[in-house]
This record gives C-alpha cells, sequence and structure tokens, in this order.
DNA sequence: CATCGAGTTCAAATAAAAATGAACCGGAAA
DNA sequence: TTTCCGGTTCATTTTTATTTGAACTCGATG
C-alpha cells in the first residue's frame, strides 16, 4: 500500500516500501535491520531514510548504549502530509511566483500567424495575471491542507 | 514553468509542455501545430493530450468547416487541480481503503524477535485503525482542496 | 594509533518511464 | 471504391530515474 502511494506521488519504491516496514514494525529499527528485511542496498536505504527524515515521515530515536540509529515511523497523517508539501510542492509554487513575476509581454512576441499582436498582447497580459493568482492561491491554500487533516 | 510543475508532480514532461504552449497562445491550436511546435512525435501528442483531457486540462474546441480537432486550455485552477486529484489520488485513496478493510492482524504474525505476539498484535490494531482512519480523512478533504481554489 | 562498525557518498549499472515511429483505423474527398 | 487526411495504438528505442556497491568518513574500541 505505501509503494503504491508513493507511485502515484512519483517517489521511488523504496520510499514506500521503508516506510512501510517500519509501519509495520512494534519496535523501532536499526538502519542495518531496514537493509536485511528489504534486499536493499545500504545506499538506498541510507538515502531513502534522509528523504523520509526530511519530510518528517520518520524518526530517529535514540536506544542508550547503542550507537546504532533506530527508527520508527511518525503516524501523525498532519505532520505527514505537511512535510510533503512543504518540502516538495511549496519550494515549486515559491519559484513559479518568482519566474511569473519576472515575465514581460514583450518576451511573448513570436508569431502566431494571423492573430494581430493586439489581440495576443491581450490575451498574455490576462493569462499572465490568472497565473499570479495561482500562486497566491495555492500558497494561501496548501498550509490549510495540514490543518484539515488535523 | 509548467514543465516543473509537471516534474514536481510525477507526470511527464511532454504534458508540461503541451499545456504551456496551450496556455501560451492566444487561439486554440490543431494537433498538427503542436507536433511542429513542440517537436514531438504524433503519439507523444496523442497521448498527451488524451491525458489532459481526461483531467480536464485542455478542451477541444470544435471549428465549424475544418474536421481537425483544435484545442484550448482551461484556466480554471479549481477544475483543474480538481480532475488531478480526481483521476491521480482519489482512485488511491480508495484502493487504500479496500485493502485497508482487508487487512486482518494474523496477517503479521511474522517474527520481531524478542517482541512478545500480544504486544505486537497491539500495535498492529492501533495502526490499522490509523490507516482507516486516514483513508476516510483524505476522502473528505481531497474533494474540499479544489472549492478552497475557487 | 590501528582497526572496526555504522553509515554516507557518488560514479556506474540497472530498471523504469517516456518518446518515437511505423502500422493501422475510420471517415471524407476524389 | 480508392486515396488521403487526421489521428490512435503499441512494440521498440531512447531517456531518465533509481539502485547498487565500492570507496570513503567518522567516531568509538582495543
Amino acid at each position: 500500500m505505501f509503494v503504491q502511494m508513493t507511485q502515484a506521488l512519483g517517489l521511488p519504491r523504496s520510499l514506500g516500501e521503508i516506510y512501510g516496514l517500519l509501519y509495520a514494525s512494534p519496535r523501532p529499527l536499526v538502519f542495518q535491520e531496514i537493509v536485511e528485511r528489504l534486499q536493499l542496498s545500504k545506499g538506498s536505504v541510507s538515502q531513502g531514510l534522509r528523504f523520509l527524515r526530511t519530510i518528517g515521515a520518520v524518526q530517529p530515536v535514540v536506544v542508550p548504549g547503542d550507537r546504532r540509529e533506530y527508527f520508527e515511523p511518525v503516524v501523525d497523517l498532519r505532520y505527514l502530509v505537511g512535510g510533503f508539501l512543504r518540502e516538495r510542492l511549496t519550494p515549486q509554487i515559491e519559484a513559479w511566483g518568482i519566474r511569473s513575476q519576472a515575465l514581460r509581454v514583450e518576451d511573448f512576441a513570436q508569431s502566431w500567424g494571423d492573430v494581430p499582436i493586439e489581440a495576443y498582447r491581450k490575451v498574455i497580459v490576462e493569462r499572465l495575471d490568472k497565473l499570479k493568482t495561482w500562486q497566491r492561491r495555492a500558497g494561501a491554500v496548501l498550509p490549510m491542507i495540514g490543518k484539515l487533516l488535523g
């Protein structure tokens, strides 16, 4: 199930495998155990855990007297989704904002055959505005999604 | 910008190119013009347009006396996002619901070393419940996102 | 201070996804 | 009825993304 979800979100399947394993485990797992149970390379698990940590899907757990790192899943949906949006979508939206502000009508001077330049200019102005509106709304709505799930 | 967005959503770049071209065009475009301007194969454009139509990102326009199909972008963000969620995420969420209902505690009998079976059973029951909760909430929230953008 | 264990990095190999293009379909025009 | 046009399908090729694994870092341990 978690693998399918990562696929739907355009993420590598190993992320789904790792998260799923932790989700089904009654106790935190160490790096090495994840490698063995999933038959993945150390590299994949290392990178996978790093990503899962940055989006807040997985938490390190310290076990006193053991220098290995333990991991457990974060099972708070709000937090999880929030992390994903924050890491993957919000940066995009922001980059969008910057780029759309920078676009000028003059940049769109290419030929569209029979369409007179003034008519084209009008369409472009409208669409650029729309783009900025989108960016604003998306920026406002994304943070709300997490709260709706809470 | 549209290409970047499709990448962030895990969709092929050609979708972004096609949508972006239509977005920058002051008039509807025919299939052939899309192929030429983007230097894509007919196959790619055909499939790309099909997908864009199913999520409602693009609309066919009929021009009387011309048997070719014309396309224009749907610039209503609400509709666009709604289509994407409906086509890509909602089916996943539903499949999830079905699978999580079918899961039984007994399916999780494998060994976790020192963890006593009763303790494990307890964790699994909790987590399966959580999964069902997630599924319900996601089902409730997804349709609202479109409205928030409206 | 050499060695070991735990984990990271990154170039190379592999697997997966997307694009291509040739064969095809169906309707309109010749 | 045959040809042509506009478009679709799908096996193959190409591109891109992911995984691997060997070399490495870093701190603890003998």
